[in-house]
RNA sequence: GGAAGUAUAGCUCAGCUGGUUAGAGCAUUCGCUUGACGUGCGAAAGGUCCAGAGUUCGAAUCUCUUUACUUCCACCA
């Protein structure tokens, strides 16, 4: 038994996959090395938060990154791919407190020191589930770099960063109008907040006036802040309020006093003209309140109740307060009336609660200086994105950039190293704790309670995890990074902050291109989601596709940027062709006696369908090669599948057969070399995106090779270049089909076969067709093959096909219904007549043959001939049938 | 309110910097136990490339307009 009977028929993914990985991992194929002599290549993963679990978008991001850096490691780079995870700090935390809850703790009775045991221990039970997950996608990452960041290496350069920007007073530390999760109990930065169209009321509200003289109607969409007015405003232009400016209101159900101030801010036409200030709670309040010198009053505490400044409201939870101050304006005789009212609310984007924004004293990060230069190496091409439209996105969110909001009321993640005085109230920013105050000496410090953004840290992901702020060899090495590959909906949150994050550390570029993705939606194009239940798992498909399946369907049809639907039939058709290949190989070594001395074959012995295969596997090679430099990875793919199956499997092993069959064939030798050699060719173009299924056969094919994942990537073979032959059995390929299809048409049996005679005067295309007499034989239901110069002699008929300065004609025994031949031949003679008129229309626009390039006109000439050819061709024979 | 994307065969989508008789997969129809594969082979049917205008010798491709859907940003109490 040969090796390609030993070979199951049917290609069995799981039964190989994970064995094949872990040789590459144990042999150390995935670690990056630094050498001299070959240029670095790295891509950093864009890390996984370790609560994570795997999904189709992971599966998307890291397919798209394996292929990248295979194809650049088998070019000869020195490839990195450095792994690691996200610590995640809301996700983790919450899961934490809700593991406490099930204990029936909370986390301030455990106290900071507990909990964060807990966490690490969650995080070392957990946290590497993701990462072996990522293993199963094939993923070649040189897992001895993976890093944590929480790691102490990352901490560190959190901190060097945290110290640095605050030394040059790009953070601060203030007191501002800062969105809030009453049930994440922690500020959050304005990305992180999710509008939403609600449905809510306008309250129309009567505010008396202090004199009695009646009251100003205003209208809220958040009765409850009332308590915490501190003014009603109007715009100063505004005819019908200008002699009430500087009046006195009477604040219903809290019956204070407050003024009525004047500010553009209020809009004209809007609701009542009047709007009610709430400095506290309301950005647009905060700055109003700003300019006219108003207190601001908090009236609700972090987890959403009204706290003591709310009176007979206090400890009322915020919705119950507003149901309760409605009833009560009702009571009043204040209620003017209540408007049903769709607005936009803001919700927390991890548990999606309606946010409460109020003032609070936070961290920030000083944006506009850091952005410039941020906007400048994407303007400048210092990095390039792909596709470049999210350039646009880009500079509009940088352009008009807010603070960012980096502190955060959790305990997990990199505590804010900065440390309050209690006795002189200074505050110390250190790399390391201190022992006192840097300003008074006082050791009485207690460092802040607050923890960074967990976003703070992944934007120095790029460098961090080459161990900056450390000089490390793989630091100088390795950065900047070459490719970021991520989704397009992460570009706010972490794209541009690597970028401004590098700029202002490094003084250099986190990566040269950022390669976006689209989302993997459902089959009905629905986002994923947990909610609505209709996420696929990628390891239950990989579990019965195999993961080279998976990885080509991801791929295959999708362009940069662009989101895609997940469909199984494509799954399917993927698993397909990893078995069409896999019985391709199974084919040539079954055909392979023991082992071919490959050192003994003879090109000169090389038929055309040899040399035309070879000659044409070159073209794969560029194109495929060109197109993964561009990041078109899924035409790049779809270009190896075309001319594996159709070209590989349906013409060369078809016409190659009769060769293999025959045991005595001269060219036996020849014809198993140029099978292997191709086949090989293509495994390893096609390694990049399904690298399991190519291992296998590369195994298969050779014994001794260690892996085709370090085998050197395919370039063009010059001494392979024959346009003679490729002409030639493009041309037999056209009359292969053409014989085919008309036989078909005829209903003529493929048992029956029938002698073919070959009209034909030009040389060329003699001697092309002799030549082919086999390949005919054994493709076109052909007995035997005789050419001559003219068709005396044929019968009227036969079936006929007509080609370029050729006709072919098969008599058969049966009658061959010759209406329905004249009607076939009539439509395609008027096919060709339509297609002449236009090229002769074409070619007699002076215009076009004067100014469109040379090739083209050349082009649309020869077609031109070629296509007159086989008109005259039709015409004949359609007249010899007619005149029968 | 601002910006972007998409619209191509029944379905899902390719088609790069304008030149192809407009492609693939799936589905459909017809025919094949051909000594790798029926997860296969062969043949076919199926498209005014959303609509309209423009640029050009030439437009699915570039420009403008319209329509439909999607997304992002901002946000008025």
């Amino acid at each position: 038994m040969n090796k390609g009977e030993s070979m199951a028929k049917v290609y069995e993914p799981c039964a190989v996959e994970k064995q094949i990985y872990d040789n590459w991992e144990s042999k150390g194929y995935f670690k990056g090395v630094i050498d001299p002599e070959k240029k670095p290549f790295t891509i950093v993963i864009p890390p996984p938060n370790i609560t994570g679990q795997l999904h189709m978008g992971h599966a998307l991001d890291e397919t798209l990154q394996d292929i990248i850096i295979r194809f650049k490691r088998m070019q000869g780079y020195s490839a990195l791919w450095l792994p690691g995870t996200d610590h995640a700090s809301i996700a983790t935390e919450a899961k934490i407190v809700d593991a406490l809850a099930k204990e029936g703790l909370t986390k301030e009775q455990i106290g900071r020191e507990e909990f964060l045991k807990r966490a690490w221990d969650w995080r070392k039970k957990y946290g590497s589930r993701i990462v072996t997950q990522l293993r199963s996608l094939g993923s070649s990452c040189d897992w001895t770099r993976e890093r944590f960041t929480m790691d102490e290496g990352l901490s560190k350069a959190v901190r060097e960063v945290f110290v640095r920007l605050y030394n040059k007073g790009l953070i601060y530390k203030g007191e501002r109008i800062t969105n809030w999760c009453p049930c994440c109990n922690t500020s959050i930065s304005d990305i992180e907040i999710e509008y939403s169209e609600d449905d809510g009321n306008f309250w129309y509200i009567n505010y008396p006036f202090a004199d009695g003289t009646g009251a100003l109607t205003i209208a809220t969409t958040r009765p409850e802040t009332l308590l915490g007015d501190v003014a009603v405003a109007v715009n100063p232009e505004d005819e019908k309020y200008k002699d009430i400016i500087g009046k006195m209101l009477i604040l219903p159900l809290v019956n204070k006093e407050i003024p009525v101030i004047a500010d553009d801010y209020v809009e004209l036409g809007f609701g009542t003209g009047a709007v009610k200030i709430t400095p506290a709670h309301d950005p647009n309040d905060y700055e109003v309140g700003k300019r006219h010198d108003l207190p601001v009053i908090r009236i609700m505490d972090d987890k959403g109740f009204i706290n003591e400044n709310g009176g007979q409201y206090a400890g009322m939870e915020r919705y119950a307060a507003r149901k309760q101050i409605v009833e009560d304006l009702k009571a009043a005789g204040l209620l003017v009336k209540i408007e049903p009212h769709k607005h936009n609310v803001g919700h927390c984007q991890r548990c999606g609660t309606v946010l409460e924004p109020f003032v609070s004293n936070q961290w920030y990060v000083k944006m506009k200086p850091l952005a410039g230069p941020a906007i400048d190496t994407v303007r400048s091409g210092r990095i390039r994105f792909v596709p470049d439209r999210f350039a646009k996105i880009y500079y509009n969110w940088m352009e008009n950039i807010q603070d960012w909001c980096i502190s955060r009321q959790l305990w997990w993640g990199h505590r804010i190293p900065a440390y309050y005085c209690a006795d002189c109230g200074h505050i110390t920013v250190a790399r390391e704790t201190p022992e006192k105050c840097e300003c008074c000496g006082s050791t009485n410090i207690t460092q802040d309670q607050d923890t960074l953004d967990t976003w703070f840290s992944s934007a120095l992901w790029p460098f961090s995890t080459l161990g900056w702020p450390d000089q490390t060899e793989d630091l100088k090495y390795f950065y900047p990074t070459d490719v970021l590959v991520t989704g397009y909906d992460i570009i706010f949150f972490w794209v541009a902050r690597m970028i401004f994050s590098a700029c202002e550390q490094m003084g250099e570029v986190p990566f040269k291109t950022v390669l976006f993705h689209g989302l993997v939606r459902d089959s009905l194009g629905r986002k994923m989601s947990k909610s609505l239940g209709n996420g696929i798992d990628p390891l239950e498909i990989i579990d019965k596709f195999g993961t080279d399946a998976l990885r080509f369907s991801l791929i295959t049809g999708n362009s940069p940027g662009n989101d895609q639907r997940y469909l199984q039939e494509k799954v399917e058709s993927a698993r397909n062709f990893a078995n069409k290949i896999w019985n391709a190989t199974r084919f040539v070594l079954m055909n392979f006696d023991n082992e071919p001395d490959f050192s003994k074959i003879d090109r000169a012995k090389f038929t055309t369908e040899d040399k035309w295969i070879l000659s044409a596997s070159n073209r794969p090679v560029n194109e495929v090669t060109e197109n993964l430099e561009k990041f078109e990875l899924g035409v790049a793919l779809s270009k190896v599948y075309d001319f594996v199956w159709d070209i590989y499997c349906d013409w060369y092993i078809e016409m190659v057969k009769p060769r293999l069959f025959d045991s005595l064939s001269p060219n036996r030798l020849e014809a198993q070399y140029v099978l292997n050699k191709v086949l090989i060719k293509c495994m390893k173009l096609l390694h990049p995106f399904m690298p399991f299924v190519t291992e296998a056969i590369f195994q298969k094919l050779y014994n001794d090779a260690p892996s085709i994942m370090i085998s050197k990537w395919p370039e063009t073979d010059g001494s392979f270049d024959f346009p003679k032959e490729e002409e030639a059995i493009n041309y037999i390929i056209d009359a292969i089909k053409r014989i085919r299809n008309i036989r078909h048409e005829m209903g003529v049996p493929s048992a029956k076969k029938a002698h073919i005679i070959a009209v034909t005067s030009d040389e060329n295309k003699e001697q092309i067709l002799r030549s082919c007499e086999p390949i005919l034989k054994n493709m076109a239901y052909c007995a035997g093959l005789t050419v001559k110069k003219d068709k005396e002699g044929i019968a009227k008929d036969a079936a006929s096909v007509q080609l370029e300065n050729a006709a072919l004609y098969m008599p058969l025994e049966e009658l061959i219904d010759i209406a329905k031949e004249i009607e076939r031949l009539t439509a395609e003679k008027q096919n060709l007549e339509n297609e002449i008129n236009r090229i002769s229309s074409k070619l007699s626009n002076e215009n076009f043959v004067s100014k469109a390039p040379k090739a083209v006109v050349d082009g649309e000439r020869a077609k031109l001939e070629k296509y007159r050819s086989i008109y005259e061709n039709t015409v004949s024979r359609l007249r010899d049938m007619n005149e029968r």
